[in-house]
RNA sequence: GCGGAUGUAGCUCAGUUGGCAGAGCACCUGGUUGUGGCCCAGGGGGUCGUGGGUUCAAUCCCCAUCAUUCGCC
């Protein structure tokens, strides 16, 4: 697709820490910093192949641990990998499903050499070591592939987390030799961790960072610590990362948490909030978060965003989007899954405008005071 | 016309051996951060069909009446 080496990564600006990039990939350049939207199981639910597009979606997110599961990474395998079966021709990252291992931890145990879990589809035994994870992610021919990772709970205590990236470290580590090409068709991201302990943070970067990983991401945030530990952290640890690497902020966030991490040196961001909050009425615009379900949409006959150029802006009402809201109509999902992704993209797309004009702070504050009740 | 049943929140219904009236859903307001198409939290709302009677006290017991509904003629 592209005569540029996939794991490429060039930087074309800096303003402040935040960065202006594009990274190559099997399946074509992304410009950084970027949203990807969360498909969890090949699907970002609600929304077609050429939605996305119209949105200006640049990658998406797949998850192993789903697509294992079920359908199985072989049958997908089989069928042209995830983009042949999903019918997407841009690049995909999947995640390795150490985060469900965390959030569905009631069904799992960790060991050494993986993490032992049942299944919430029907309770059937699984074992993912990182070799396993890195062979699921290649069926599946991600562009990006993530290590097997540990995310430990807020409220973790010291000497555990200790141990905790120790152990996240050996699966990297793993994983890395498990798939040696750096740079080839499947990149791989090491996770790095730490809780809530700068000085573990400082520990699973350095302990990592020095291996050929075509990407780092910080994981294990955004798991209901309160704001401003969550933004200490991220400060900490962001500019420890490679700058000649991508920065991956996994889950996160919220349009404040974004242009946060961005001026922290962040690329890339995923999170499951702008669709997950579209299927529930609670929906992004240039003038702060709303929910569409409130009484006092059920006349309004303006757009949902007057700034917003989406399908569902330019052609529908508050009142009619309010409705189909009360209704539970399908078309709600779809509708206001179109706009809160635009708007997430449009976030980032600004910011890569406002960094490269050198005006990035001023940005940041423009989105920061739309959204008075999301920053520290 | 005769006999029975039922009338309690917007809806479907609990309930009180007579003592400040309840649930689910709906409605209103929050929340949702590497997604189990959800879930969680809070809130408003009732002359207990109507009119009498008994009682310290009636949504509850008695009488009448209206409405709905079933059965029989």
């Amino acid at each position: 697709m592209s005569d540029i080496p996939p794991g490429t990564f060039t930087v074309h600006a800096v303003d402040g820490k935040a960065r202006l990039g594009t990274l190559h990939t099997a399946h074509g350049p992304v410009q950084t910093p970027i949203f990807m939207p969360v498909g969890t199981v090949g699907s970002v639910k609600a929304v077609a192949p050429d939605d996305l597009a119209n949105i200006g979606a640049e990658i998406i997110l797949g998850n192993t641990y789903h697509l294992y599961l079920r359908p199985g990474d072989e049958l997908v395998g089989r069928r042209g990998g995830l983009h042949g079966f999903a019918a997407w021709d841009k690049p995909i990252l999947t995640d390795s499903g150490g985060f469900q291992a965390f959030s569905l931890s009631e069904l799992r145990k960790i060991r050494e050499n993986g993490v032992e879990f049942r299944s919430h589809l029907d309770g059937s035994k699984h074992l993912f070591t990182p070799e396993k994870v890195v062979e699921i992610q290649r069926n599946l021919n991600s562009d990006i592939m993530m290590v097997l990772d540990e995310c430990v709970a807020y409220g973790t205590p010291y000497d555990y987390t200790v141990k905790s990236v120790e152990l996240t470290t050996r699966w990297a580590l793993r994983s890395r030799a498990a798939y040696p090409e750096c740079s080839a068709g499947n990149l791989l991201f090491a996770i790095t961790q730490g809780g809530f302990f700068a000085d573990l943070r400082s520990r699973s970067v350095e302990q990592l960072c020095g291996h050929d990983f075509d990407g780092f991401a910080i994981g294990g945030l955004s798991v209901g610590e309160p704001k401003n530990e969550m933004y200490d952290l991220l400060a900490h640890t962001a500019p420890l990362l490679p700058a000649d690497k991508p920065r991956y902020l996994m889950g996160v966030g919220t349009p404040v948490d974004i242009v946060t991490g961005i001026a922290n040196g962040v690329d890339m961001f995923d999170c499951v909030l702008p669709t997950r909050n579209a299927r529930n009425g609670t929906l992004y615009t240039s003038q702060g978060k709303i929910n569409i379900k409130r009484k006092e949409y059920s006349e309004d006959d303006g757009p949902l965003d007057p700034a917003c150029s989406c399908y569902t802006c330019r052609t529908f009402s508050r009142a009619y989007l309010r409705h189909l809201q009360h209704s539970g109509e399908v078309s709600a999902f779809r509708l206001n899954s179109v706009h809160n992704l635009t708007y997430f993209l449009d976030l980032v797309r600004g910011a890569r405008e406002a960094i490269r004009a050198g005006e990035f702070a001023a940005y940041a504050a423009r989105v920061a005071a739309a959204y008075p009740d999301d920053g520290v």
